[in-house]
Parts: structure tokens; sequence; C-alpha cells
DNA sequence: GTAAGGATTGGC
DNA sequence: CCAATCCTTACT
């Protein structure tokens, strides 16, 4: 079974909303060529969706500042950045340019956790502001079919006040309904 | 300039 | 349960 490079996402999907674009990322593979030129592949099991200034749990919620400005860009540009001083978060930034919404990859099949995987694909600062459309080291590859997938309120979030806090923008495959996976 | 706090994790 | 750890943001 081999890819072709029709298979890897582009500009066409992802400057689609975050929200529509979070649960058809589940099942999709993120690919890492790491420095010694081996490449590896790891499917995206579990998102989240941010967007828009009113989204009080999204960063771009503040506004427009030097950390934010890379999610007004459009869609498939890496919003990479530093939590709780230890982690980095890797977002997929989403929608046309001007809005400011992103995905964040929180879980893989062969790895969760949003800081967990970053380390695994070996991702820091240095990808942040990058297009994924430029990228030889790093790129996402379709699903080959889709998934049943489960949506729940996002994590860590509850400082964004009642209604924000409990939307179920956070989607992840349904494991224990899933044949052959 | 300074202070407060976070899209988390792992160790006690 | 709670400390680690540092970058970004908003200012007594």
């Amino acid at each position: 079974m081999s890819s072709t490079s029709n298979d890897i996402l582009g500009n066409v999907f992802f400057n689609e909303s975050a929200l529509s674009i979070a649960p058809n990322l589940l099942g999709c593979k993120i690919f890492r060529r790491y420095k010694d030129n081996t490449v590896k592949g790891f499917t995206i099991t579990e998102v989240e969706a941010y967007g828009g200034e009113e989204d009080l749990a999204c960063h771009a919620s503040k506004g427009i500042t030097e950390r934010t400005s890379i999610m007004y860009k459009s869609g498939g540009y890496l919003y990479v950045y530093l939590i709780y001083g230890m982690h980095w978060m890797l977002n997929i930034v989403s929608g046309a340019e001007g809005s400011p919404q992103a995905v964040l990859i929180r879980g893989l099949a062969e790895c969760y956790g949003p800081g967990r995987l970053t380390k695994l694909l070996a991702i820091d600062k240095s990808f942040n502001g990058r297009h994924l459309g430029e990228l030889e080291d790093l790129w996402i590859e379709k699903a080959q079919h889709n998934y049943k997938y489960n949506a729940g309120p996002r994590i860590g979030v509850n400082y964004a006040g009642e209604y924000w806090s409990n939307v179920p923008w956070r989607f992840w495959i349904d494991q224990n309904n899933q044949k052959g996976f």
C-alpha cells in the first residue's frame, strides 16, 4: 500500500473552519522525517477545535498579539507554543485569512497527550509559523476512511466560562465502536 | 519592569 | 494531590 501526493492534506482541506476540520483529521496520519532521515507516521486519534475571537478558550480571544497573529493566517500554518513552561502544543491553523482558528492535536494512536506527542515528533518552537505545504519534514496524509468518533468538552479550559468551557469541540475516535481499528 | 497564570505531565 | 518551569500577556 503506497501513498501518493494526492493523499497529502493541503490548503483546500485546512481553509475550512476548525470545527469542521477537527473531526476530519481523526484517522489521518501525521508523518515526520527526522534528522537522521528516517520517516515515521502516526495516526491522529484526538483533536480539539479552537476558533474565533468570541471563543474565550481560544488564545485569539484576547485579540491579535505577537503570539496569536499566526492564527489569523490562512489554513495550513502551524501554531506551536510552550505551555506550563515545558510542553510544546501542536496546532494547525484553520479557516480563511483573518479568522483566527486552529486545531490542537491532542492524541495519536501511538502516543496519548498533546505534550507527549510533540516530544515524540520532535516538534518545538522552530516549527511555529511554518506552513505544512512547504515542509519536507512534516506532513499529514488523509484518512483511508471515516471513523466513528465521540465529542465532548475541551480539556483544561475551565477559565473560559460556563459556555465556552463546555462546548463539545473535542473529538476522539471511538475505539469501542470501531471495526478494524 | 514586574507579576500572574497557563490547550500538561509525572512524581509523590 | 501538587510541583515543575518559562513564555506571554497585562499591568499596581
